[in-house]
DNA sequence: CGGGTTCATGCTAGTCACTGTCATTTGGAA
DNA sequence: TTCCAAATGACAGTGACTAGCATGAACCCG
């Protein structure tokens, strides 16, 4: 992220879980949901071939076989081209599907679990991709703060849905941020070394904190 | 964060805890720190008076009394003239002074008292100012993810350390990991109540960290 | 106290992300 | 077909940031 004066904007994610979007009937809509993907798709081969820094917005346009106003349109900043998650959705009905008396920990390792283990192949390299970009490109891995918070705010209301408190309850925040924040420890220590299994590390350390963050029991 | 090709960057952050500066003896020191200063206090001060992305850096540049490309010599971004902490080199010899029998997280809350309580008046209004700035603008916000990934490694060494483990040891990243994100949440929370005590708040959530983040204690 | 080197600074001329506006096209409904 | 609304494109900015070069002040040496 550089040059720019991005203010008036702050991701969208549109409000909360999105209503499985429509059928799509009208041609119109199939053909915007064809050029948003075109656009996305060769965005990120683009990339990773060249790089994101040494890909204009123009040259994604060319490729995709638009105006650069389109891809604007589409996407309001360059960043979003890869910072755009599909499966947030899809975890916070996982969780909230979980057995009522697994802890609030659980039942998330649980619901990753679950999704994760049933996306496709496909979707699933293409989630990849888009993680190793993102925490290898300072400036899409700053830009990802703000869904951090965003799925902080989410966390600490399934967690205080499950305990019947408040919706803003301090513990509860308390509780989300440490999950989010063992997650980033996982993410950023996986960039080090992408060899290792990311979704495993995470799980791991999800475990450490069900565990109350005992360093001795380990 | 709007326009730029920032790539080739990454935040410096003088890779560890920085040897106190020298005395900077040289006129040319005093005044290269006395410019950096001047720079610095007009941004801030402006950002505050008019906004972040209402003020151009050419603004800034005019009322430190320098050309634009000065000021990007000393901040190689605009979000570098908020994004800047002392603080943390403190706060990293605060939690290494602690007695060693006190748990990671206890330390940390101690160190954090130590420090805020022995600053003085004029430089935590200045950390405030910074703070209200960043918690409120996206892009500083989003750009700050990267200092919050720094600031996990720190703390897992310094963790490690303290328990005699390996550096890197994956249960020490989660729990720092864990630390963090406790702040973050809490920081946010504080975005949505600016009137609450934002160390008071970040206290608390430590506490309930130390306590193993059992919802049912509280 | 000269004389050369170093280094901060300014200037100029880009590049590129993003915005706003307006005219044109195109799908969809009557 | 006929009209409306939404999608798109072309155009003209704004402003962050970069690279290269010239200058003058500060430092170093003798």
């Amino acid at each position: 992220m550089r040059r720019g004066r991005r203010a008036p904007r702050g991701r969208q994610h549109n409000g909360h879980v999105p209503a499985d979007a429509a059928p799509a009937t009208g041609l119109r809509e199939r053909k915007k949901a064809r050029t948003r993907t075109a656009i996305q798709h060769h965005a990120l081969r683009l990339f990773t071939e060249q790089g994101y820094a040494a890909t204009t917005v123009e040259q994604v346009a060319e490729a995709a076989d638009v105006s650069p106003s389109t891809v604007f349109r589409y996407f309001p900043t360059k960043d979003d081209l890869v910072l755009t998650d599909e499966l947030d959705p899809a975890l916070i009905a996982a969780i909230r599907s979980q057995p009522a008396e697994l802890a609030p920990v659980s039942a998330f390792r649980a619901a990753l679990r679950q999704v994760f283990g049933a996306v496709d192949a496909g979707l699933l390299l293409d989630v990849k991709t888009r993680a190793t970009l993102i925490l290898s490109v300072p400036e899409l891995r700053a830009a990802m703060l703000d869904q951090l918070a965003q799925s902080i705010t989410w966390l600490t209301e399934l967690i205080a849905e499950r305990a019947g408190r408040p919706a803003d309850d301090p513990a509860a925040r308390a509780l989300a941020g440490a999950m989010v924040g063992v997650w980033i420890a996982a993410a950023t220590a996986w960039v080090a070394h992408p060899e290792d299994d990311l979704l495993g590390a995470l799980d791991t350390a999800l475990a450490y904190l069900e565990r109350g963050l005992a360093l001795d029991v380990s």
